[in-house]
DNA sequence: TTATAAAAGGACATACATGTCCTTTTATAA
DNA sequence: TTATAAAAGGACATGTATGTCCTTTTATAA
């Protein structure tokens, strides 16, 4: 399961996205309101994203949130591994630390295959490709469609 | 990702199996060596265990912790709910909480099918499954086979 | 019956995730 | 050039998971 913070990022990135598309750079304020996430908090959470090139930011008058050219094809994995680490991916379900393919442990076949099946999914899915199942109508990101 | 004291719990769950199935009552001391836990905190996990009807114990000499004939088909499910609840089972990937088939998150079809596919394994494997598999030398509890 | 060994339980300690508040920096509009 | 709006950043607050210590209860062996 995903943190608390991974997944008001992931949330935050698909809004800007959004706006972006509408030719809007969304701040702090639009974009915790719209993911429904702490502003404060989301302030810190978006500062790690900008701060690891995931998103692109203006200060002052007119400013917010954006992606520019170079990060227009960002993966779920990317940001989970900005904001909470990689862990999960690597992690015997059990919790040895010596547990391998030679050395498994009586979890290791069933679980690796739930385990790569997320990392698939991760690595697949991308910010831009969640938004514009959004876009399209397939899906949402709060209460109601947009 | 299953919590530490999740992972702490099903260790000692297998330990204590495999240790009855030689006549054996371990004791806390012994547990928590084995699956390399702190000593008080596995303490506190067989705790929750015992009073939630998962394993037996003993007080005084000679005593220690075991299964009872009502206990020997637990599933590794049983042992989440108890010591870290079900959300992750229910939870949206996404943090939404009005996430359904109706309503869909952009990540919900592909998600529901990873976190159905871990429920199945927690809901089929059992901690006598997997002390089975320990017990016939294909799977192992800690950095050796026994 | 008493000493001992073991689980149970309460109170406290620590670490990390989450959340808040206030100040500083910086870009833009007037 | 100055006022303003916005992100960046530091310091602090809270909550939960994890971990420790000490006392109480209870079963058994001597």
């Amino acid at each position: 399961m995903l943190s608390k913070s991974t997944e008001y990022a992931i949330r935050a990135l698909v809004f800007v996205q959004l706006r972006n598309w509408e030719q809007k750079r969304p701040g702090v304020g639009e974009i915790a309101k719209e993911i429904e996430a702490p502003e404060a908090y989301t302030a810190k959470i978006l500062q790690t994203l900008t701060k690891n090139k995931l998103m692109d930011s203006m200060k002052g008058r007119g400013g917010g949130f954006f992606f520019n050219d170079n990060q227009s094809n960002l993966t779920l994995y990317d940001v989970i591994h900005v904001v909470e680490g990689d862990a999960c991916f690597h992690k015997c379900g059990f919790g040895l630390k010596q547990c391998n393919n030679d050395n498994p442990c009586p979890l290791h076949e069933q679980y690796k295959i739930v385990r790569d099946g997320f990392f698939e999914i991760v690595k697949t899915e991308t910010i831009q490709s969640l938004s514009e199942k959004i876009k399209q109508g397939e899906a949402v990101l709060n209460r109601l469609k947009k």
